[in-house]
DNA sequence: AGAGTTATGTTGGTCGGCCAAGTAATCCGA
DNA sequence: TCGGATTACTTGGCCGACCAACATAACTCT
């Protein structure tokens, strides 16, 4: 009896509850999760074309760039580099990227996407486009470009601490 | 000449760029960087505890709900079933956490935060503010309530797909 | 030229998180 | 009563992502 009333709610359309970690933080606690189900939501829109959440940012750049070195990859994505490793050689191995030394520094690699990835490439533009949409259904262009930046804004602060330590600066 | 000119760019202060990936789903890619920026602060930040990112949401439940169900504990959190055994496997391990068998249904295990985790319950409330703080700093009032607002609307949006296929029901 | 510093990637380990299967207990209906 | 759902949790596998430590190769500076 308890705890029977909610599971006939079909969905999460009443968010009113506080769940109790949200005091600290109201908006953290959105974030991580509205993070989490964009994140899943991703992954489920990618999984046709094979791709998991995260690659499809990784080809995309690629698409678009042509053959780069991977740390260029790696500075566009803003990723750990071991990150970046690890995803290509998963997707090198399911053949959607190709690595070569780069000729002019031995150190580094040049990466590009197969031409067999091209493929893919429709496919996840449009996941991609249904992803927004489905994200922002409802929302007004105005709400949209508010959202847009704000999140920028957000980005903005969270950034330097990643960067370093702190930029208090001044 | 193609993309050149961008390696210069010390740090994200000027996002003006347009990353290539950010064309078909604008938000979607602010999304995802924010996420992750996000979980990088709330690590560092959570990092003194002991605790690691997303650990603290579940203690917070925890610290203040006493002792619950693990099912119940899954529901409120609202992830994955196996994610949470795995989190509480390490966080009893680690000590913050004590588990038992429910004595009124053999299948179900009661959790509940042990002595020794309420001493981190300051430092996880403050690393919380203290994220909450950095991540919405420069925003006034409004804009927080207004990205609060707006946020629980994209949540309310990607919940359905999560929870089962779609739900465009009318 | 040789030593020290920086840049590029890689490896190994740990986490959160998901999915797919599987086990065990409870519930429910014929 | 008894056998089929349903519920509760676990296991194994895989991914993105981090950090720390490392090996190379390239620069730089005396």
């Amino acid at each position: 009896m308890t705890t029977d009333a909610r599971s006939q709610d079909p969905l999460c359309t009443e968010l009113t509850r506080t769940p109790g970690a949200a005091r600290g933080g109201p908006i953290s606690h959105a974030v991580s999760r509205v993070a989490r189900l964009h994140r899943v939501a991703a992954g489920r829109l990618l999984r046709a074309t094979g791709l998991y959440a995260g690659q499809e940012i990784l080809m995309m750049h690629l698409w678009d760039a042509g053959a780069v070195r991977q740390s260029e990859l790696i500075k566009a994505l803003e990723l750990d580099p071991s990150t970046v490793t690890k995803m290509l050689q998963r997707l090198e191995q399911a053949g959607q990227v190709r690595r070569r030394p780069d000729p002019a520094d031995r150190r580094a690699s040049l990466v590009e996407a197969t031409e067999a990835s091209c493929a893919l490439h429709e496919a996840v533009e449009a996941a991609w486009n249904d992803l927004e949409e489905k994200t922002l259904a409802g929302l007004t262009p105005q709400e949209r470009a508010e959202l847009a930046r704000l999140l920028n804004k957000v980005e903005a602060n969270l950034c330097p601490m990643a960067a370093e330590e702190d930029c208090p600066g001044a």
